[in-house]
This record gives structure tokens, C-alpha cells and sequence, in this order.
DNA sequence: CTTTGTGCAAATTCTTTGCACCAAA
DNA sequence: TTTGGTGCAAAGAATTTGCACAAAG
């Protein structure tokens, strides 16, 4: 029987990150809080728990497993940056009201389905792609 | 024959905004820019030519024309936040090389041709819905 | 040892706020 | 007048940096 910490230490080697305590911790509560926290949500929550913890940690760790790929950076929300540990594709919906994120499924028609059963009233849509432009690719093989 | 800027003013009073000097200057920077500016670029630019505009009056605009929908607010790069004066259907694309916001039409087609063309590698796809959930609906009628 | 990670405090940056002055109706 | 807009300076919040100490190999 393998721990679920023990899969998360696996997870983070896998991605090129050496797994301290820290990390290990910090990628456990993002696999298990799908809630999109923000940094000071993520070091409160880890704090008691983990007294010695700093937020500076909470922002290394988070911006390592976002370069190694490891995890989402959100900016849906313009007031806080959001991190998702959850990698598949899914869309996210940004409640104007309340804060809260809540995860959409790609599928079209699925969206279309929540969207008019009244679970969401969607106001804006934004498509945002993010990579290299041409010149980029051109001065640096990324 | 009617100039640019008498098109501006027509277009925030449609917008229910009261067309000052500084707000149809910065209207009209983000009409004629459709680079997707940030508060930083749009003071710099205009400063000259408007020596007594503070920053506080670039946000304090900026921060009304969106709650009134007559611009965009881009959060696609999180290091800084940038605004749109095109209102209509388009994605974004954010080169993590240079920092530069392209617009990608929204058509798929389109998309992938681009992409194809080697015009952009895209790594990251950010589909963000804005709006209010079940739960803020019922509260107020928005 | 030597390298890497952690965490405190200070610095920096971005944005908002309070308030006085100015302009338009 | 009265209301609303502007802009300065200060405050506040979010994030980064510099550096010293601790941990791991």
C-alpha cells in the first residue's frame, strides 16, 4: 500500500523537483483541495499545521511547480492569483458575486448544458493561448 | 464629416459615461492601440500630450470603462494587466517570450492554421468563463 | 564540505484611498 | 451653488529580493 504522500513525492520527481517536506505538503494540498487556492489561502491552511512555514516558501514553491510544469497559475481573477494542482484540460468559471472558481468541462456542449439549467449566468469568455511567437521561437529553441 | 474623437464621445455617452477630455484621450489611445496597453503604457504615451494627467485618473478611467463594458480587462499575463478597447469575439495569445498579447480570431479554423503556420507555438490553453453562479443569482438579480 | 532549500525582514511594485482643488451644469 | 472629475500624496496589499541559517547528499 503506497501512501498518498508517497505518490505525490513520486509525482514531483517525475516533474524534475527535488520533493522536501515543503513541496511535498504544498503539492498534497493542491491535489487535494481542487478548490483553486490562492497563496494566502494555501499558507493559512498549511501554517498550523506546519508552524515554521513561510509564505516566501509558499510563493517559491508554487512559481517551481508552475516553471516544471507541476501546476496551473490561474489569473481569472484579476484581485488574486489562483493555483490548480489539477492538470486536464478543463475549462474554469470565475463567479463575479462570490469569488469562487469552479471547474467546466472542455466539452461544449456540456458547458452549454450548465450554462442554461441556470447553474452559471456567463457574462464574458476569454480564450487565452499562451506559448512562443514566431520571433521568440527563432532567437531561442523553446 | 465627423472627427475620431466626436466618434469617442459618442460612444462612452452610449456607454452612460460622461466624455471628459481624459476619458475620450484615453478612449481614443485605446482605439487607436490595439496592442492590448497596460495603465503603465497608456500614462507614458499620453503624459506628453496631457502634461497634468496623474495614474490615479488612467485607473480610476479605465476601472469605469470596464464596469460599464466598453473595454476589456486582459489578465492573461500576470505580471501585468492590460486593456482592450476591441469589445468584439476574439482570443488572445500571450507570448511568454516577449510579453506581447496577439489577437487570435476565435474561430478554430483559424487558430489552427496559425498555429500550424508555426506563426505561434502554443503551449497553454486558458478558457475562462465570468459571470455568477447559481447562489449569486438568487441573491441579487445582476 | 558543498549545494540547495527555507524563512525572516526589508524592499519593491502595483493599486487604492483620502482629500483638496477644479470644471461643468 | 452643487455635483462630479481630477490629481497629488499617502496608504495598503501583493510579491520579490537579500541574506543568513538549516538540511541533505
Amino acid at each position: 500500500m503506497v501512501s498518498r504522500k508517497e505518490n505525490v513525492e513520486k509525482y514531483l520527481v517525475e516533474h524534475g523537483i527535488k520533493p522536501s517536506f515543503q513541496r511535498i505538503s504544498i503539492m498534497d494540498y493542491l491535489r487535494t483541495h481542487p478548490t483553486h487556492p490562492s497563496v494566502e489561502t494555501i499558507y493559512n491552511d498549511l501554517s498550523p499545521r506546519i508552524p515554521t512555514l513561510s509564505k516566501t516558501t509558499v510563493y517559491n514553491t508554487l512559481k517551481l511547480f508552475v516553471e516544471h510544469g507541476a501546476a496551473l497559475m490561474l489569473t481569472i481573477d484579476e484581485k488574486t492569483t489562483h493555483f490548480d494542482g489539477d492538470l486536464s484540460s478543463h475549462a474554469h468559471f470565475f463567479c463575479l458575486g462570490c469569488g469562487q472558481i469552479y471547474d467546466i468541462e472542455m466539452d461544449a456542449s456540456v458547458r452549454e448544458r450548465a450554462s442554461e439549467s441556470d447553474l452559471f449566468t456567463i457574462t464574458e469568455t476569454h480564450l487565452y493561448y499562451k506559448g512562443y511567437c514566431r520571433k521568440c521561437c527563432e532567437k531561442s529553441d523553446k
